[in-house]
DNA sequence: GTCTATACACTGATAGAC
DNA sequence: GTCTATCAGTGTATAGAC
């Protein structure tokens, strides 16, 4: 079963542009990976973005889509203080996943010069991610595990600073230095969120 | 007083980069903008990179050093929530200045394509900053006013939520989205933080 | 020192033959 | 689908005029 002439293109290319960026990764480089010539690539997409975009949009996977099947709020949010522990285990793995970190950088940098992907990030980090969490932090509310708040506002307050991590990783890896510091911050970012928000002593 | 060369070179490539991005600005492009050939560029510069590198370094200002020196932790954390606010304030006015908004944009594409620009981000927004705040939690807890937690942690978790509504301000400034909705999102930021940490009951 | 002229290797992209 | 040939545009370099 040969790999299609279209999938050798596309993973040409995501090889070439984690390790030499956008315009490190030519049509030529593409090309000669793959093994033909680069006008060949125009029958298969129609120009250079267009290749990216379909990495990015097979790639940037429904990983925490993934995360909130398996773990629907409106029946494990009554975990409280466990539930987004089990978030942010879901949320570090990701982060931490080579494939998924050579991704996080590539979206990263056409994020800034392509709408399309643009679009998706926007989508992705500021929309949909939040919109899931909130409906955890509501039935949290609604079981008196933590205070009276705007559920959009803590997931926005809880995700933050795990996208904060996250992009401070990617940086630190691209610099090749260390992130074993890093590591530990997800957890703590966690006990200190819930300490924010939680109601300790019980109240009717 | 006429401006140098290498200043109308600057300028005409903060204003191509602005809106062509890092690439869309070619060296002819700049050239033509200032009135004089390509090659004339390479006797002030070394290269085009070295052209953004000047402009980050020379716009990537002190804007909040500004903010630290005017406001001196030592002296003024004592105003707790109130000290919070008018960073905040201080903050939301760079995020919104056109300018501001300008470098941020290009600073976003350089980190992830110099190292040197990757370098100064990692150093002003993962250190500076979060040192400089983290003396003001610091102090504000010396004085009982916030809960005992370590200040580095706090200065992490009020800046982070800060720096994702700057990216997402800059994200849909690019897609010439509206940003209204989000200029209050700054200030309900410091109310929920701040009660998360405050001590309430005044407590020895 | 500052500019022009010219050249080079490389880029993304297209047209047309097989 | 793939090729060859070719295009304009790019960053960069150097030699030489003023």
């Amino acid at each position: 079963m040969e790999k299609s002439t279209k999938d050798k293109i596309l993973d040409a290319a995501l090889d070439l542009m984690a390790t030499s960026g956008y315009s490190g990764a030519s049509m030529r480089k593409i090309a000669s990976k793959v093994g033909i010539r680069e006008s060949a690539i125009y029958n298969h997409f129609k120009n250079k973005e267009a290749i990216f975009e379909e990495i990015v949009r097979k790639l940037f996977v429904t990983a925490f889509d993934d995360f909130f099947k398996n773990h629907p709020p409106q029946i494990e949010a009554i975990k409280g203080k466990k539930y987004l522990k089990e978030f942010v285990a879901a949320y570090k793995l990701v982060a931490f996943d080579p494939k998924h970190e050579k991704l996080f950088r590539i979206i990263l940098i056409e994020t800034m010069h392509n709408q399309k992907v643009r679009k998706l990030f926007l989508d992705r980090f500021f929309s949909r991610d939040i919109k899931d969490l909130s409906m955890a932090f509501f039935f949290m509310m609604q079981h008196s595990l933590i205070r009276q708040e705007d559920p959009h506002l803590l997931a926005y307050e809880f995700l933050a600073p795990l996208f904060s991590l996250r992009l401070e990783l990617t940086l630190l890896r691209m610099e090749h230095e260390g992130t074993t510091a890093l590591s530990t911050k997800f957890e703590r970012h966690v006990d200190f969120f819930w300490e924010g928000i939680a109601i300790s002593s019980p109240q009717a």
